[in-house]
DNA sequence: TTAATTTGTATCCGATCGTTGACATGCTAG
DNA sequence: CTAGCATGTCAACGATCGGATACAAATTAA
């Protein structure tokens, strides 16, 4: 999912911590940081520092990255998923 | 690119900087920042804060993502530039 | 209902952020 | 060579972070 500001990064967080079925404490715990400082960061902190945001990612199985905002519009009328499904019947 | 650790976002960084021929100054300025911290930022600031990051991102033309970290291996030994090219012909 | 758990806030405080300004280095024209 | 520009580093300083603690509100279990 797209990150655009540190609101959609703070439910995404805790979605996923909601689907993993921790409490903000496990989150904390497991990340070593203060469970307020989770609970500031679901709600949408932006200044949240930048190695503690990775580190709480990778406790929840999440990886960030970074891409060229605009994808190349990969030519319209191409549906990846029809072609895929077309191309893997030998597997 | 996958951004593991704050190094890797603060190479991404200068190199997309360097893309574009802009400056620190010209990038510390786009993005609202002091020229020191957008020095900081691309030696690998730890500690630099979430919405400054995003910021400077967008002022780069780059987009955050966040995914899953194991993307299911999406079946080996499909390549997807092959099958796109034999499909888009006529276009 | 009560009790236990989880989550949201508030306050204080040491640690650290990001800014400003200055100075040094390296590099490339002129 | 000198100028000019881009970059790296340092030392203040005010602003703010994140932690610790405490307590209230919300949720769940019994």
């Amino acid at each position: 999912m797209n990150v655009r500001a540190a609101k959609d990064l703070g439910a995404l967080i805790r979605d996923r911590r909601n689907e993993l079925g921790l409490t903000q404490q496990d989150l904390a715990e497991k990340t070593g940081v203060s469970r307020v400082w989770v609970v500031a960061l679901e709600k949408g902190k932006p200044s949240a520092q930048l190695d503690l945001v990775l580190r709480t990612l990778r406790q929840l199985g999440l990886a960030l990255s970074v891409d060229s905002e605009k994808p190349s519009l990969s030519t319209p009328g191409i549906d990846l998923g029809e072609i895929i499904r077309s191309t893997t019947k030998q597997a």
